[in-house]
DNA sequence: TTAGTTATGTACCAATCGGTATATAACTTA
DNA sequence: TAAGTTATATACCGATTGGTACATAACTAA
């Protein structure tokens, strides 16, 4: 009605999600979020709230990124594709010029204080969902007869989402993009074949 | 000299040590570290320098535990025998009954604000040794012949370590210990073979 | 132009951060 | 026991944390 907002709410948004995602949720303070963002205090939480709400809106920005590329990836045709494709997106996403490295979710509040246990939590949740979509997926591979026999789906998306988490950790500990490719290609390529119908249980003990 | 000291040094590093390992090192605040060590702020300072110095000390207990269980796993006979011990012992570890979840070098500082870089470059150099260790030990095998041609040392370090670094990240999601020794077991599964052509006659992938 | 509304800027709040000065209590040695 | 030394406890330090009160500036609608 009266006096318009001086600054674009989604670009100071994306600059909090550029903080955010490089010092994680407490690491980015009040002062520096604003500084980055533009505006001062009182703007920012007029206008987002609190800190807590303006990481979670700076999360949504984030997870639909996020979304869109697993949408693609989980089109693709076999198991085998979606691997290959998960893990190569995940690996160019967290090395992504102009952006901090790894992943936000795995690194936002991947230890913290008591006080920001909620914030650790949305994280787990996300975690969690993706790793369900992953799940989801290769459950249609195995009901479509295109998973070796004794092949557990869940056991494989746990795989598949341990290697992008490890891949978080491995771009922030400085590995480059080629890099990652490399890990993406090399665990791709040691999945679990469609016509590979082994029945190697040397592991018993 | 004069009067001795009212508590145990390492006794107190060790509660300390259980909380950087739970809070990461900017998680944990000296209140509650010295609450949990029993003793009091002056007795802290005087005896470990400063909150830094009683990281780096409690980091040092940590990695000499790690350090003892990669002497082992890295004398396994093969390769395949180093990764799935390796992974094995990873995912014990990292749901140790009495311990904080996932690993220490990985939660302990993965993103911070910007006066904490000093400890999470810290850990990076772990990660990077630990990394090394285990291509050093992929090399020998190549050395000796035991790794299938085309294979790089280098590369299978770096997926390796991207699984274990990425149990961490699971482990703190929530994962169980079960959860994460099927996943050691599927990553090691999936390794290239190196032995088997010389010990067991059976099938050729 | 004027009234009403809303954003902005300054300056502040209590609580907590890591770190210490200081006084006292407890111990060892002589 | 007395002297000397060192650990402990209290109480504090300035800086920073997330969060606001309040006065002012800027806009819209009448």
């Amino acid at each position: 009605m009266a006096r318009p907002r001086g600054f674009c709410e989604e670009e100071a948004l994306d600059k909090a999600l550029d903080l955010f995602w490089r010092h994680g949720y407490e690491g980015a303070s009040i002062a520096a979020l604003t500084e980055a963002m533009g505006i001062n205090r009182p703007s920012m939480y007029a206008t987002f709230g609190n800190k807590e709400e303006l990481f979670r809106k700076a999360l949504d920005r984030y997870v639909s990124i996020k979304n869109a590329i697993f949408e693609k990836a989980l089109a693709e045709p076999t198991g085998r594709d979606v691997v290959r494709h998960l893990l190569r997106k995940a690996a160019e996403m967290m090395t992504e010029p102009g952006h901090p490295v790894g992943c936000l979710a795995v690194q936002g509040a991947i230890s913290c204080s008591d006080e920001s246990e909620p914030v650790r939590q949305e994280l787990i949740r996300i975690r969690r969902g993706h790793e369900q979509q992953i799940r989801d997926r290769f459950a249609e591979e195995q009901a479509a007869g295109r998973l070796p026999p004794g092949t557990n789906p869940e056991d494989l998306a746990m795989l598949l989402a341990t290697i992008a988490n490890g891949m978080s950790i491995q771009a922030s500990t400085g590995a480059t993009r080629e890099q990652l490719l490399t890990v993406a290609e090399n665990a791709s390529r040691a999945w679990p074949q469609t016509e590979t119908a082994v029945t190697d249980t040397a592991a018993a003990e």
